[in-house]
RNA sequence: UGGUCCAUGGUGUAACGGUAGCACAGCAGAUUUUGGUUCUGUUUGUCAGGGUUCGAAUCCUUGUGGACCAACCA
């Protein structure tokens, strides 16, 4: 009698994996084999993240293998660009397929399939007009008609299938359908149509064929093929579950099962692939990879590490319940991630002059602060220090609320890894605003070897005038502006036009100035920043990847 | 108005007939040379009504609510 459940060793399971353990204990498999099967007709999302590390999961976690496969059965919106993409995002994300196949590479054993079906009496072709079709469909309440070609013989029907497949009728004209329950209630059983004609030029096969497989008629008899244990979809595709299994029985081939799991939806963003087409096609945003897209692609150019997205997939779950995650999860992700590893800079991206009076003109002291407060062993930096310096204009405030640990005038501050410093006063041009603050510095207050005794509740990041160099700094915050714009009437009119916001001329440290796209960092209390692609020797491009958490706006904002 | 799937704090997700837990978010405090991090504490939940049972989030049933299904898309 022992109570093994609730040990801190074993974690709940979710319902597939359920499944899994159930069919590997009741000995079904010795192994698990899964499979990713995106088609090629757009980049992957942060949503396709989910199933990748669902998929490739598994099979790490059972032993088995993953297989990535295109689902490439339309040739009209597919093509090698995203091919190529697909494959470095699931790479990037850390994982290695067993084998890279595509759908069309079946398309020969998927025809003589369709030839045994003929041949058996369960399909036949049709040479109704798709509105003859979908009006013989009838609707979820009422039972569908049979075409008047339902009953054409099966020798009729082979040579009219070989003539489809030889190039013999125009698009449309005819289709292949499989004969199963015009009345059936689940529509996807009413005689689905599994060849369509389409003169079309396909990424892989070229000009070889004119007929392509609907997506029923090729995704079960694929995983079949394969092995796959388990055939792991969205909920969307449960109606087709039923067709999948029919393909599969008729056929008499190895019994691959689809189990559906709910897709991800994310909070302030879409998550189609139609959706994020248009934002592409109407340059609402730069690319598939703009940093503010939730493609795989947008994020990494936005800072988001692989191991951050995994932890993401990790702490979401798997269920069948339709959800919206709070986009703060995946903030929470990234910073913890991001906290670990990145490098400490300073940076002003808004800057004010600091002349620091009682210090000498013209010198420069070189000053040591940690690269990560985090991680001792990554070392610490010099910084150079001088009597003119530069401030964020937010961390100083003529007129100071309650609260605020920042300078003011009067007030002290510490600049962090350097000197306490005090605000004497203030330099304002003749419209009165304030074009320098004028300081005392205070020498034996130097970091590290503070004998001043002086109490600060400020500490804030600053730049040497003389040494700071310039970079462009891209503020990214949500796409839209509501929670869920795929419910609005038309999303596009939710964009957040704020949701980028450009700073030419922003002042790094020294230490900053030779860096490689892909680079993370944090700039001291404003946030963690990747080295864009857009970088040049003379100007680095950085991207807010996403900020600080920040409980002083929190309390400036409630007051 | 046919069929299918789903329903646990604000958001996710556990509990598999026996104390409703965890994470994020929120709130309060401690620490802090990042108003960051870390640490501590804490508010909030089983859709509703019946039934089965010593005992129901869990099983049955009826409602209610939501999602999906009528592309020659996947």
């Amino acid at each position: 009698m022992s109570t093994e459940k609730n040990t801190p060793s074993s974690p709940s399971l979710n319902f597939i994996e359920e499944i899994i353990e159930a069919d590997l204990a009741a000995g079904k498999y010795q192994n698990i084999v899964t499979r990713f099967p995106p088609e090629p007709n757009g980049y992957l999302h942060i949503g396709h993240a989910k199933s990748i590390c669902l998929n490739f999961g598994l099979a790490q976690k059972y032993k088995g293998y993953t297989n990535l496969r295109y689902d490439d059965t339309n040739p009209v919106t597919e093509e090698t660009e995203y091919v190529d993409s697909i494959l470095a995002d699931v790479q990037w994300l850390g994982f290695q397929p067993a084998n890279i196949y595509y759908a069309s590479d079946y398309f020969e054993q998927l025809y003589d399939w369709a030839l045994k079906l003929v041949k058996a009496g369960k399909a036949y072709v049709d040479f109704s007009s798709p509105e003859q079709i979908a009006e013989m469909k009838g609707t979820p309440t009422e039972a569908g008609k049979d075409s008047p070609y339902r009953n054409t013989s099966v020798e009729e029907n082979l040579a009219l299938l070989e003539r489809m497949r030889a190039g013999e009728f125009k698009d449309g004209q005819c289709t292949l359908r499989a004969k199963i329950d015009m009345a059936a209630p689940n529509m996807h059983m009413r005689d689905p149509i599994m060849y369509r004609i389409k003169h079309a030029h396909h990424h892989r096969t070229g000009d070889k064929w004119c007929i392509y497989p609907m997506y029923d008629w090729a995704h079960g008899q694929c995983d079949s093929i394969e092995n796959i244990t388990h055939s792991i979809c969205t909920l969307e595709f449960i109606p087709h579950r039923e067709l999948y299994d029919w393909y599969i029985d008729s056929l008499d081939i190895y019994p691959s099962h689809q189990y559906e799991f709910a897709r991800l939806n994310l909070s302030y963003t879409v998550m189609s692939k139609r959706k994020l087409l248009q934002l592409v096609n109407e340059q609402f945003v730069s690319g598939w990879d703009d940093p503010r897209m939730p493609t795989i692609s947008g994020m990494r150019r936005r800072g988001y590490t692989p191991e951050s997205l995994r932890d993401f997939a990790q702490r979401i779950g798997i269920a069948k319940r339709e959800n919206m995650i709070e986009l703060s999860l995946l903030e929470f992700c990234i910073r913890e991630d991001l906290n670990k590893i990145a490098l400490r800079r300073f940076a002003v991206l808004d800057p004010l002059k600091v002349v620091i009076t009682n210090y000498p003109e013209g010198q420069t002291e070189w000053l040591e602060s940690e690269n990560n407060p985090e991680n001792p062993e990554t070392g610490t930096r010099k910084l150079p220090f001088g009597r003119e310096l530069f401030i964020e204009q937010e961390d100083f405030m003529e007129n100071p609320p309650p609260k605020y640990f920042r300078l003011h005038p009067g007030g002290m501050v510490r600049l962090k890894s350097a000197y306490i410093i005090r605000c004497d006063n203030v330099e304002k041009d003749a419209d009165g605003n304030i074009t320098a603050v004028h300081c005392t510095y205070f020498p034996e207050s130097r970091s590290g070897q503070d004998t001043s005794g002086l109490k600060v509740q400020g500490v804030i990041h600053w730049l040497a005038a003389e040494h700071a160099k310039t970079a462009t700094v891209r503020l990214y915050d949500r796409l839209f502006t509501v929670e869920d714009p795929a419910a609005e009437e038309d999303f596009k009119q939710c964009l957040n036009p704020e949701s980028l916001r450009v700073i030419e001329n922003a002042l790094i440290e020294p230490a900053l100035a030779e860096v490689s796209a892909g680079d993370r960092f944090q700039f001291t209390r404003l946030g963690y920043f990747c080295v864009d692609p857009d970088s040049t020797a003379e100007k680095p491009v950085f991207n807010r990847t996403v900020t600080l958490k920040d409980s002083w706006a929190k309390v400036s904002k409630k007051a």
